[in-house]
DNA sequence: AATGAGATGTGAAGTAAATGTCACCTAGGC
DNA sequence: GCCTAGGTGACATTTACTTCACATCTCATT
């Protein structure tokens, strides 16, 4: 698992860096905010462990940051001495999947480590790149091959909803309540959404993303 | 976003399940782990929330259950009074995504339910492999020596339903049981899956994964 | 060892339901 | 008043499951 570490206070950074080292992680460290953004841009990390109290940036300003002008979904965790439901609640605003108070015991952030790391980035922000598709959730813009994609509003909501579960198969009824929620359509009108999302996106090319499992539903499978 | 609640105070079942309603959140409550473990299986939702301490199975066993029986991955938080961190330890073990100790602010419970509800289903779980053959419950994939065997909806859930009693024999009555439920086929259309099953499965290797009792049933053997 | 009855394997065919396809309609925005 | 996105419904196609008929196997009994 490879971890990026925000943490000014150096005694700190290098135990815990040698805690996480000994379970086979591979751990770069940041003391400020500034480098944190740097390497969080050039390097991928499974997680990254971010303080927030620090002279200079603050970690909720770093993590702000690494979601809305470096477009990462990496999975983020602060580790802080503030306990305050005001803190927590900031911390999350900030786009934080978790929120640990010093003192901590190294063992539960192992476990939160690995169940955030388990689950892989956001599906929902950023630009985000599944084998040869990519998809700008902000200026909800679609690529495949570099090859520009045109989707309308409900057939790029259909195409995030099946990213966001891939690669489980997700049930007609399931996309109908996410799409539409209490008041769908009365006719089966996703079965026509799904062929011209389907004529856009995979008739073009010579394998699909989209794969139909009769009687299960659809599933979005990125190779 | 539709919520499983799992906890066997009513007064603060309601209470929570309030606040989340008033979330716009669609809550379904369960007192107890059985009825939650039904729920589960038969409904999707994009959270579960558990308690631990209750009559009868506890929350880890239910968590450990929906991980391993029922393999679903959807993120999963505990909601429990019980705060030292061998308990937490044992809940990141049973498979929970977060854990939250009572007392606890609601709004840190909101915030820590999106945090999850945004991610993915978990990369780690849903694919067992037995031997050379390689299950992934969640995009319903098998293969046998990396070479992927294509299976009807039937016959995927038979040969689950065999990995999971195995090494033990299944007789055809207990099998026709968990596949049809109350209304079998008048025929014994079992042998035809089977046969199926074994086209796909057994026929192309060397040595079968599914062995024939004669007079008492079959049975998955992994090697 | 021979035998026969029940258990199991094999495969073709029929059928109902799920899904794909597409032209047209409607409502609302510009 | 046109343009566009999305809904509707009719029809075509595909899929998976059941059913059935027959072959083959297994084992207890002779």
């Amino acid at each position: 698992m490879k971890i990026l570490l925000l943490e000014d206070d150096i005694q700190l950074a290098e135990s815990l860096g040698e805690y996480l080292e000994g379970m086979a992680c591979n751990v770069d460290y940041a003391h400020t905010a500034r480098t944190c953004l740097h390497l969080a841009k050039d390097n991928h990390y499974d997680v990254l462990i971010l303080d927030i109290g620090m002279p200079g940036m603050s970690g909720l300003e770093a993590c702000h940051k690494i979601r809305h002008d470096l477009h990462l979904s990496t999975p983020l965790l602060f580790l802080t001495a503030r306990d305050t439901l005001d803190d927590k609640l900031l911390g999350f605003r900030a786009g934080c999947d978790d929120y640990l108070v010093k003192p901590f015991d190294p063992e539960e952030l192992w476990c939160r480590l690995n169940a955030l790391a388990a689950r892989g980035p956001r599906r929902d922000l950023g630009i985000q790149t599944f084998g040869e598709l990519t998809i700008d959730y902000s200026s909800r813009k679609v690529f495949r091959n570099q090859q520009a994609i045109n989707l309308h509003a409900t057939q790029f909501n259909l195409l995030k909803l099946l990213i966001r579960h891939s690669p489980e198969v997700v049930s007609k009824e399931q996309i109908e309540a996410e799409l539409w929620g209490d008041e769908p359509p009365d006719s089966d009108s996703l079965r026509t959404h799904m062929y011209r999302l389907r004529n856009q996106l995979d008739k073009p090319f010579s394998h699909s993303l989209i794969i139909t499992e009769y009687g299960k539903g659809y599933r979005f499978e990125s190779r």
